[in-house]
RNA sequence: GCCACCGUAGCUCAACGGCAGAGCAUACGCUUCGUAAGCGUGAGGUUAAGGGUUCAAAUCCCUUCGGUGGCUCCA
């Protein structure tokens, strides 16, 4: 649910940004932080026997990570929200104190998170590979409320009374599994999340949000408009486009198209699998072995499944010479990526095991790096620009210098890493830089956009890439004759259509703007003797490009609209006696304002004007 | 993959150890109507699949499949 947080403030580090920085000096993230502390009290209550793990604020709210003896049920969970409000009315202060290490090994005797926890904070920590993560701690501190004492920096509310047990609640009423640490090597913990405002209406504004947020998801709309559907005898993951999306799909996909070509872009097609030495030649094989379809064996040789397209387009680019003269050379294609990811990971469109990347690899001299960067990243500006879209964030993805995850130079990842954070800055594109997010053969700017319950999903993604190059001998003949290699820019705005199109869904909460819609005019003759007409209309509108539909059942014209209504088609155009006399269309829009009657050429030329500009209006 | 929960008609849901139901959608009649849902009739189910407990299972137990939330991982 809640993607980026900070780590437990008994535990150190937040990888927040400078936007967290003020919530975290604010009263809500100490009364949310206190919260957490009270749950674990009533949970211990609860359960004497649980160990406890850690409990921060995050976000939205709170929560803190149990080791139980049972799994926790829906009453335990009422139990437990009951007495935190208990406890919150008892109004128990919160005392700090400073402690020794041995006073707090004594304190967590039989507690053997916090015993880790502070063992951490006396000695430092280091990774899995010995480097040290962390110096040891000044100091060691507890924070008590009643009952209960967890090892704690702070800052907390004075007493629990500050907080108001109108507006604290457990969030979601079913219990969530996480890691300790975050490790799947580490046990299992149960998580339970809660929540604090400061006061009710905003408690009751949040959850109210929350039940709105969930109409949007693009997994509802998408049964509720006839988009795609899954089937379990097709596999899982494997999503079925039905005409409606279909459609959607099309035009986002026709509409891209066209722009890279205006851009210099040459599409290329490649087939879907290849043989398993094209991935074990660009250094792929190894890291995506654990989501890969099992090789296809034929014969002596063995094929794969494509999981990304780069091999592809590069043994395109070494069939023939290339000279500089050529560079950028970029060959895109919408290329369709088979991943067999976990089955827990996936959700609806967001995440399959089958999607297309609109991918597109650009080789260029070390001179045009910047620019043709740049280009990119104003292509992605304007794609999401055109749908309205404001609301993602950069991210410059960084190879971790302590992980083996990454391959090649050090000197030529700093150069690609500079040339990434120089081109943000230069385009003014606010952005944050974190280590390890990089792919393995270089680093990366990722546009990253959230869905309707704030999940964070990347999109858009711009690579900088020597490795790959390198690994397949890529050349190109420079101005001097001699043979250069080319840089690689990785890159896809939508980064795959089933992502994109789930994000477009929810972002429009299914009402597409004209020109996206499946279904742009639906004709409603009053009667069955109007059909006649509305048929001719519909002529004239598809001959003008209009996407169209006649609701020729049996149904009332009220009817007729509503479910033009539920569909949010944007125009309806209804059409009795005086229509067909006077070569009109009565046009209401989705939006219930009523244009009364047009002459059918009036509409036409008003329709397509809108669905020529991509405009996010009706008229 | 892991922890927890869920799976009843195409869709949304009811029945929660004792004869499997409703609305919408669909089919067929009637209705032909000027801006948010006309009336009627029918069809549609091995209650995800398989096994077990029980006189009796949609309901309890087990396994598998699928979904949801979270974690891990990722476009």
């Amino acid at each position: 649910m809640h993607i980026r947080h900070g780590e437990c403030p008994c535990d150190l580090n937040n990888d927040g940004a400078n936007m967290s920085q003020r919530y975290e000096e604010s009263r809500l993230y100490r009364i949310r932080h206190s919260a957490a502390h009270i749950m674990a009290e009533a949970m211990l209550e609860r359960f004497p026997e649980a160990l406890i793990a850690i409990g921060p604020p995050i976000e939205d709210g709170f929560y803190y990570d149990f080791s139980l003896p049972r799994a926790i049920t829906e009453e335990d969970l009422q139990w437990v929200e009951n007495r935190m409000k208990e406890i919150v009315r008892e109004n128990h202060p919160f005392t700090y104190r400073e402690v020794t290490p041995d006073e707090a090994r004594a304190q967590f005797q039989g507690q053997p998170f916090k015993l880790e926890l502070i063992e951490d904070l006396v000695n430092g920590r280091e990774d899995e590979n010995g480097n040290r993560i962390a110096e040891p701690a000044a100091k060691i501190s507890f924070y008590t409320q009643d009952t209960f004492t967890d090892l704690c920096r702070g800052p907390h509310v004075p007493a629990t009374g500050e907080i108001n047990p109108d507006a604290l609640s457990i969030t979601f009423k079913l219990p969530a599994g996480a890691y300790w640490r975050g490790d799947e090597k580490r046990p299992q913990l149960t998580r339970i999340y809660g929540t604090a405002f400061e006061t009710k209406p905003e408690l009751d504004e949040y959850l109210h949000a929350l039940e709105e947020a969930k109409k949007r998801d693009h997994r509802i709309l998408g049964e509720k408009l006839d988009l795609f559907t899954f089937s379990p005898l097709v596999g899982k993951g494997l999503a079925l486009w039905k005409p409606a999306g279909a459609m959607l799909r099309h035009t986002l996909e026709t509409w891209l198209r066209d722009l890279l070509i205006e851009r210099g872009y040459r599409p290329v097609v490649t087939p879907h699998i290849a043989n398993v030495n094209l991935y074990k030649t660009s250094g792929h094989y190894p890291y995506y072995s654990a989501s890969q379809y099992a090789p296809i064996q034929v014969d002596e040789e063995e094929f794969m499944l494509k999981p990304m397209n780069c091999p592809h387009h590069i043994m395109i680019y070494k069939s023939e010479m290339h000279s500089y003269r050529e560079l950028p050379l970029r060959y895109s294609e919408f290329g369709t990526v088979y991943r067999y990811e976990k089955s827990g990971e996936l959700t609806g469109l967001t995440r399959v095991r089958g999607f297309t990347q609109d991918d597109a690899h650009i080789f260029v001299t070390p001179d045009q790096l910047l620019n043709e960067f740049k280009e990119v990243v104003r292509f992605f500006q304007h794609v999401v620009g055109t749908l309205g879209i404001t609301e993602f964030r950069a991210r410059v993805g960084t190879r971790d210098p302590e992980s083996d995850k990454f391959v090649g130079d050090d000197a030529l990842w700093d150069a690609a890493a500079g040339a990434i954070v120089q081109a943000c800055q230069e385009l003014g594109l606010p952005h944050t830089v974190e280590p390890g997010e990089a792919a393995f053969y270089g680093p990366k700017l990722d546009f990253v956009l959230r869905d309707v319950l704030k999940r964070e999903w990347q999109l858009g993604t711009v690579q900088v890439d020597y490795v790959l190059p390198a690994r397949f001998e890529l050349e190109y003949v420079a101005e001097d004759g001699t043979r250069k290699r080319p840089i690689m820019i990785h890159r896809a705005l939508f980064g795959s259509v089933e992502r994109f199109v789930a994000i477009l869904i929810e972002h429009f909460a299914g009402v597409f703007p004209a020109w996206l819609s499946p279904v742009q005019a639906l004709l409603i003759p009053i009667t069955d003797r109007h059909i006649e007409y509305a048929n001719s209309v519909a002529d004239k509108l598809r001959a003008r490009g209009l996407r169209v539909e006649i609701d020729a059942s049996k149904n009332r014209m009220q009817a007729k609209i509503a479910a033009g209504r539920e569909r949010h088609i944007p125009y309806l155009l209804i059409m009795g006696d005086r229509d067909a006399q006077n070569g009109t269309v009565s046009v209401r829009l989705r939006t219930d304002e009523d244009l009364g009657a047009l002459p059918v050429d009036e509409f036409v030329t008003l329709a397509a004007n809108v669905i020529s500009s991509k405009s996010l209006e009706l008229k």
